[in-house]
DNA sequence: TACTTCTAGATGTACTATACAACTAAGTGG
DNA sequence: CCACTTAGTTGTATAGTACATCTAGAAGTA
């Protein structure tokens, strides 16, 4: 049965449905990013996602600025001042790349590891708190098709749904 | 029966879904920041809500700055800008507000309206593309729990346009 | 009425995040 | 050795934002 055939019921039509997703994105890119900076002025969703990889890939060593750049679709600069103001922040150190003396590697501090831990703590609350009274079922549908939303058809850097 | 107690089981904890949640949450807003100004440079997240706003309200005959203003809890200054921008482009107009010679009625040109809707025809074909492949069930439960999630409670931390 | 206070908005200033371009220093391949 | 590439830094410009201040009009009150 197609979405055509049941729209004499209060079944809404699939573009309508979509619509609404998109909406309800664009009110969420809001707010996000109304609170930007906000929560923890320290650390601004861009600091805190590259601090974030910085932690992904501490198992491997680090990485290097240009990778945080190529990843997250960052130019250089805006990277190399991003790096230098979590240095002086005491939230990564840079060390020498081995062999490669013009990139350093970049490593998360335990200053760091500790104030992410600190603000994925505060998101976690935030969005615990929109969640509470949900049950575990709608919670557990709602990780899974957010997560498969992300990792869609156009996986990576990309969709400019909720841009701008 | 807590989550701890279910741990044995492939079940997650709630904990461990809401931290899915928040990751996810993450690079959706991640995602939205990069694309930021890129698909319709003319119009930004903001612009494209300040837009949106004028023409959800323009049955009531539009509505003043002060109103954009606490809507989304943005400066009034910079609301008076984005409203001289908004101008310069032709995408909106000030008309007296009647009964009062301070403030000016904010009201959509055609153009306006044109530039809105081409802007979320994009977005709805992005939104329509990642969720290709999906089943009608689950895009309206996408949908019913996006929502539900968005107009849940605002912990201070969140949503300006729901503290006020 | 006159005086005070409030309000809508505009403007001055400052700060942050960003991109692009030019530059430096270091690695790479002929 | 030289040309080219690459990692990162720095100079410059722009956009978006907030806070403080200013103006003009509105509203309350003695």
């Amino acid at each position: 049965m197609t979405e055509r055939e049941t729209r004499h019921r209060e079944v809404r039509g699939r573009d309508e449905v979509v619509d609404a997703i998109q909406r309800e994105m664009t009110v969420f890119a809001r707010r996000a990013r109304a609170f930007a900076g906000r929560l923890h002025p320290e650390l601004t969703l861009v600091s805190y996602t590259l601090l974030a990889h910085l932690e992904e890939t501490e198992d491997s060593g680090g990485c290097l600025a240009k990778d945080l750049a190529a990843h997250y679709g960052l130019d250089k600069s805006t990277v190399s001042r991003q790096v230098q103001t979590l240095e002086r922040l005491g939230f990564l150190e840079r060390l020498p790349a081995p062999g490669d003396h013009r990139a350093h590697l970049l490593r998360l501090t335990p200053a760091g590891a500790e104030i992410l831990a600190q603000v994925t703590e505060s998101r976690h609350a935030a969005v615990s708190e929109r969640l509470s009274g949900w049950s575990e079922e709608d919670v557990a549908a709602f990780a899974e098709l957010l997560t498969r939303y992300n990792s869609g058809p156009s996986s990576g850097v990309d969709s400019p749904e909720t841009a701008h």
